[in-house]
DNA sequence: ATTAAAATTTAGGCAAATCTAAAAATAAAA
DNA sequence: TTTTATTTTTAGATTTGCCTAAATTTTAAT
């Protein structure tokens, strides 16, 4: 498998847990920073390889075989962020590039002892579940902050957007993994919410309460 | 610069450290299971490119460019090497095909922050010397077995050859780094050593005696 | 010094992955 | 239900890295 056929079945792997009857095109060329007649071409080939189902302008969806590999790409992603941050001490903001071309190394050994090295984790850095050698996602149960009752305690567990530009937002205001957040004030006219985290009191966005998970 | 590009830089050289006048076309087809003419098209490309200078009919040699670049390549794969058999308990034997995969991964940052996690090597699982971030390269006095005196005895510091096969037989005979070595007979007629390491005593080809290095 | 052999380069092509522009199909709006 | 807009696909081209086969240059041998 390419490295180019490996980031289209990782796409649609992520783009169907949100569109799960079938997904589009632009989608992915959107995803993937290509053009969409380039997404038709790959799909085809995937296609014939086994590793979608595509109905002409129906969308591709990933078959058996697709969506394992596309789990351990995934896992590897997931394995070496882990990697990043507990061995190498890099921070959670900026593994994804790095692990962006370490999931495209091959061996599958060399996975799995990276995977008991890092003693079997199941969350990356980001709070997001590594599927096992078997590719079983351990489903962790969460809500979205927005969701959560004035006056409730909770706790992070992860982010729903893990872009830089987020994770050093929430670094600024000093929340990481395991932070406890209190709900003090919600404004029900901009969604705003007035929090506790480690001591300081602040306010945050809709968008910033759309994008944690908390339990 | 692409996965293409690096491997030939990093096959230029090695070629270069046997043949510094030059490294011939055919030389590096060979070395990259390629064929000679492809060979003159990438050097063309990485001579405009500044990485080599080339001469028509006359082979290649690194620029100071290309030179730093080879070495970077070098210590990447060397680094990871040492990862995979000091972390990942791969055996000596397992590494080089991975490690030829996890050398093109580009960030520095990831190599300089694994070269501290590893405690800053000098040397690879092979006896290599790894090159420091600034491409320079802690060089070892070491001799090849075959050189040695008669009743001397010697610490097994490297392998020259270290294919998967060589490196077994090795395993096969105790023989690892820091594996002390006495020569007990030469026979001259066909350059066999009878050897003893590890307490036992056995006999080698001249063929085994050229790919040790020891001290 | 020729001739023969080997190495190297050129010329022309191919496959993968992408692109642009145009055509076709589907979805949305009037 | 037409018409319009959007999405998707096709057709044809481009780039990278490789190939084969033929031509050229260098090296070795007579």
């Amino acid at each position: 498998m390419t490295i180019s056929e490996e980031n289209y079945l990782k796409v649609i792997y992520h783009l169907a847990q949100v569109s799960p009857k079938g997904v589009n095109t632009n989608a992915i060329a959107g995803m993937l920073d290509t053009k969409a007649s380039s997404v038709t071409d790959m799909i085809k080939k995937l296609d014939e390889k086994g590793l979608v189902s595509y109905v002409k302008y129906q969308g591709v969806s990933l078959t058996g075989k697709g969506l394992y590999s596309a789990k351990m790409i995934v896992r590897k992603h997931r394995l070496w962020e882990v990697f990043l941050v507990k061995k190498l001490n890099f921070s959670w903001d900026e593994v994804h590039e790095i692990a962006e071309e370490l999931e495209h190394i091959q061996s599958e050994k060399l996975i799995n002892k990276l995977d008991a090295f890092l003693e079997f984790p199941d969350f990356d850095p980001h709070g997001d579940p590594i599927p096992n050698a078997d590719g079983e996602i351990k489903k962790m149960q969460k809500k979205i902050l927005s969701d959560i009752q004035l006056n409730e305690t909770v706790k992070c567990v992860g982010v729903k957007d893990s872009s830089a530009e987020f994770l050093q937002f929430l670094d600024k205001k000093g929340i990481s993994l395991g932070t406890n957040i209190t709900i003090l004030e919600k404004e029900s006219f901009d969604e705003t919410l007035k929090i506790k985290a480690q001591e300081k009191t602040f306010t945050i966005s809709n968008k910033i309460a759309n994008n944690l998970y908390v339990q």
